[in-house]
DNA sequence: CTTGGCACTCAAAGGTCACGAGTGCCAGAA
DNA sequence: TTCTGGCACTCGTGACCTTTGAGTGCCAAG
């Protein structure tokens, strides 16, 4: 096992490289940091550690930089999280505070994280397979045409062209509505089709080509809106990502457009605990060289979405995950308030 | 005013230009294109030309590259837009046609522009400002509270919360509701404040408050929304910038981001004619080395938004200007049918 | 007005060299 | 056993120089 002074240099080379963006050498790291003993003794520890697996050198004569599997122990043993300082906080309070409706309330926490962590930030949209449905609206537009509008308990609404294989008076649509309504509002997505299930049979039998197009049409809203939507922002400090970014900004800028890709990593984690994956530890191709650090965030208790930043394996991550964190913090107080 | 010949010399510096992303000479241009005459005579045109500022020398030894000017004339005279072959025609029209509502159409025709172009796309929402009301939604979901769910022609629907002074039965709230759509149904955004104005006046006098505190919530949505979204895809393609992109590539994506920017640029041309700017026509600073091809699109005769590309002055000017109007020729048709 | 010739310019590419940060190893001290 | 100072070695970086060649402008002749 490593031991204690080991691990010590081990956090210095990390933040020192985090910090200056340059392989850290032996001499540098005893002045900057008091370890109390000599460069030559860092020297040996250097090389044990890159035995271990943990650093490694970009050519010989030249300092150490972390490797995934350093990052990976500097986060797990070596870093705490960050927390925020109070006009940080209250910042983003105020920021959030602002937003009209569910639209804004994302597209303000990608804005806010983006600028908090100064990485690419990516923010879910609030799941619908934890919501409950609020309200189902059927409007009339034509004979034969009807419009379903689903309102979600997070504010969330998403409508629906039917066409509608007889035309459909108001009165039986009302009469659907209110049926319809009875039963699922307040219940969760989940529960739906087994309590519609045997709606079309109280109705006349000239009704129910109608009855069971629309029950169709609303149970696949319910499932193709489980699949989440993303919004990302803050890509222009993808510049940042370091001197030779022009070979690793193209391959992330291509992984954020996949945003399958993205929506895969955020929903790894099983639960709404942080997550932190670094480097390699990423699947995809393009992603090998950035760490995300993602965390799940809700109206209540529970999460119902993830959000997280996507930034070079070389970041501040104390700093970022504590960013992270408060940010779902507050996106979670703000939805549940409305 | 410069002579047949002389265009023609400039013509064939800008394709050349656009192939090779290098600075082209007078040998090179006599060998690639049959001008006629030799490289001396083409040296002389050429000297002409960056006299009269069309094209330019990033230094004394090299080639001629053109300038903002000359790409202006090269548009504006020499360079007529390129119909796409019809396997191309026929790939957009699939694509397309799997669209299942709104955002989906957008989210697509994003993706097909930037594939189509290997360039920036950007797509703006179909704007409400001259679309009409389908129907107005009133929920109740609290004795004091309530939603409303503002459905437009183009399939968009906007909701709000809204608290209101008092409780609100639901008999009332049927009443505005019925009153409500009676009036704005099938008529544009732009009439709506009018034909509601007298509206409270024909209430109860304890409902009033209710009415106007609805009806101002609308008129706010219907303002508000008029500010449009944006869509934006293909950022990947930034990285074909060019050589020097890293310098470029930062404000690009600071622009981006700025969707305001954006919108003021598409929102410039007037109708729905195809728009070029070029370079520094831009007023914004950051896509000073950028040129935006937009287009209007609508599902009618009239336009209802713009899509177009973002890319680099140096561009395929006629193949993207080809792709840009069919692009939008065919989403006008998919708005059209839906 | 066009053309071939010619001297000139200058970025890019390649080569050489000195510098110095950083390393590994070893022998001696704690 | 662990730490330390010393020392030879490595090798990327940057400064400086030269060569090369594409491209130019100008001029006198066709």
């Amino acid at each position: 096992m490593l031991s204690e002074r080991r691990l010590e240099v081990l956090r210095a080379i990390v933040q020192d490289y985090v910090g200056t963006e340059e392989p850290v050498g032996s001499k540098a790291l005893t002045e900057r940091h008091r370890l109390g003993v000599s460069p030559a003794t860092v020297r040996n520890d250097m090389a044990a550690l890159e035995d271990e697996g943990f650093i490694a050198q970009p050519h010989t004569s030249a300092g150490r930089i972390p490797t995934d599997k350093g990052y990976r122990l500097f986060v797990d043993k070596l870093a705490g999280v960050k927390p925020l300082s109070s006009p940080e906080r209250r910042a983003i309070q105020n920021f959030l505070d602002g937003a009209v409706d569910l639209d804004d309330v994302v597209a303000r926490t990608v804005r806010l994280l983006a600028q908090l962590t100064r990485q690419v930030a990516v923010v879910q949209y609030p799941s619908l397979s934890r919501s409950t449905v609020r309200h189902v609206e059927l409007l009339s537009l034509a004979p034969a045409r009807v419009m379903l509008v689903l309102i979600t308990d997070t504010g969330r609404v998403e409508q629906r062209m039917i066409d509608c294989p007889a035309p459909v008076g108001e009165n039986a649509l009302a009469d659907l509505r209110a049926r319809l309504n009875s039963r699922v509002v307040g219940r969760r997505f989940t529960d739906v089709p087994q309590l519609v299930q045997d709606l079309p049979e109280s109705f006349d039998q000239d009704e129910r080509g109608t009855v069971s197009t629309v029950l169709a049409t609303l149970l696949e809203t319910l499932v193709e809106e489980t699949e989440e939507r993303l919004m990302i922002g803050g890509t222009a400090n993808l510049t940042r990502f370091g001197h030779d970014f022009p070979l690793t900004i193209r391959p992330v800028l291509e992984a954020l457009e996949e945003q399958v890709v993205l929506l895969k990593l955020l929903g790894e984690a099983k639960d709404s605990a942080m997550t932190v994956r670094i480097g390699h530890e990423i699947a995809h191709e393009g992603l090998n060289s950035t760490s995300v650090v993602a965390v799940g965030y809700g109206s209540g208790d529970e999460a119902v979405a993830k959000l997280g930043v996507v930034g070079p394996t070389r970041m501040d991550y104390p700093g970022t995950m504590g960013a992270v964190r408060a940010v779902a913090r507050y996106v979670g107080q703000i939805l549940a308030e409305s």
